[in-house]
DNA sequence: CGTATGATTGAACGCCGTCAATAAGAGTGG
DNA sequence: CCACTCTTATTGACGGCGTTCAATCATACG
């Protein structure tokens, strides 16, 4: 036992040290001591593509933390026809406090890792920190201004500006920095066509014609059908076609 | 001067004590003391359809509490192509607390009434209580789940299902017992066709075309083009397809 | 090598947008 | 009261965009 010990009686758990979740997340907010509290009750998952996360059926009383990978939040029609209508990543927390829970489904997309806990215990954390609801209050204002600006894009672009603008929201996640310096960006396309076509409220066929479009006029080059290299930016953007 | 004023000498100030905000809205978290603070900065405004709410404008430094009638919060691409994005209702809050204010347009659809404060002022407040905060985020993620179930509708139904589901959602929010009862349902449109094109992300024809199909089906009957009567809400909710 | 999954490409159909004409009300002013 | 205008809504004809159906290709895996 170390002297630090005996001094700090409260130190961060140690798979906490590493974790986004406690630099960029929700547990951010926590105290040594909360953390201690939280990691015991904590397990971590690995998911492959498809698979659910556990947080999201309603029979679990989980929720979880993304520390590695992207999950999609989607919605069904009755007859099967299914929208995303939200794409997270680490280190989002996953899940919604406070009473309803809407009918939706959450799957990696990729490889994903996530670290589960109780409902119960998140509540009982909130109470004691207000600055841990901030911080969920933050990522839900975060959610609901993407979710409203495509919006914009599922109602009112065309096929080719949907595609290109979820190129150029992929290129601008990707590197922050693009949308300034408007020279050549390169990243890989996280979703399958299926995953896209989803997202932007079209068909798989939709997608692949509109992506060979914007190949053929050489607004991007495509190497292995996930890798995307985007010369000029700016010319991605335009195709965008997004207000001011 | 009473005596009931020297005992209790903070007491809901007189323009608070029948509003709604304070009954349902964020006001509900405040003290009386905090009350007589913020009515002491605040100034109620009314609008006629069209007129945009005076917290949405960016030059403005001013949060508002809608105290009657309805607000369409709407975005548009730069070649004026526009979008619904959310509907609001006394006694929401309405704007965009912690930083980035997304471009978006707040403007009356019927004639409203709403009540303006600074933002500072609103910003103490929170530090001062964290049911506030609470409150602001229950809204948030209210607004959040209404988001994503009309991106379902947005990405993923036919023209023919946005209607329908535009109506059933009036229909169940002007009687909200309306889906477990399943007769007659009577309410007035508050929309113009123009907007409710723009909240389906259809065009005004459309629009028109499919409420006189409709009409011609017996689905619903309509006085004066704005005044619905549903005989059966079931037949209009099957035709709304929503999952599960 | 055979199968499964994901992606591309082609051909034809159909929904919905575009353009245009008409109608119905509300407000204004003579 | 009527004439005029402006806004809002309805209806029709036509064409294009995106879906649907189907065939082909590429890659990974057993």
């Amino acid at each position: 036992m170390s002297q630090r010990l005996d001094i700090h009686n409260s130190e961060v758990p140690v798979v906490c040290r590493s974790c986004e979740a406690r630099h960029r997340g929700i547990c951010g907010a926590l105290s040594a001591d909360q953390l201690i509290t939280l990691s015991k009750h904590t397990v971590k998952h690995t998911l492959s593509p498809e698979q659910s996360v556990p947080a999201s059926r309603p029979s679990s009383s989980n929720y979880s933390n993304i520390l590695k990978g992207i999950v999609k939040l989607s919605k069904m029609t009755s007859d099967g026809r299914q929208q995303i209508v939200g794409l997270q990543f680490a280190p989002d927390f996953l899940g919604r406090p406070f009473g309803s829970q809407p009918e939706m489904a959450a799957e990696a997309v990729t490889d994903v890792k996530v670290c589960s806990f109780p409902k119960s215990l998140l509540e009982t954390l909130i109470a004691q920190s207000p600055e841990l609801e901030h911080k969920l209050y933050e990522q839900s204002l975060r959610e609901l201004d993407e979710a409203r600006e495509w919006m914009l894009t599922l109602g009112r672009k065309s096929a080719a500006e949907k595609v290109a603008s979820f190129l150029y929201l992929l290129a601008t996640h990707a590197d922050p920095e693009a949308d300034l310096r408007s020279d050549s960006v390169a990243f890989e396309i996280p979703l399958k066509r299926s995953d896209i076509a989803d997202f932007l409220g079209l068909t798989i066929e939709t997608v692949s014609r509109q992506i060979t479009k914007l190949r053929q006029a050489k607004v991007i080059n495509l190497t292995d059908n996930r890798l995307v290299e985007v010369p000029n930016i700016d010319r991605l953007k335009a195709l965008a076609e997004v207000g001011p």
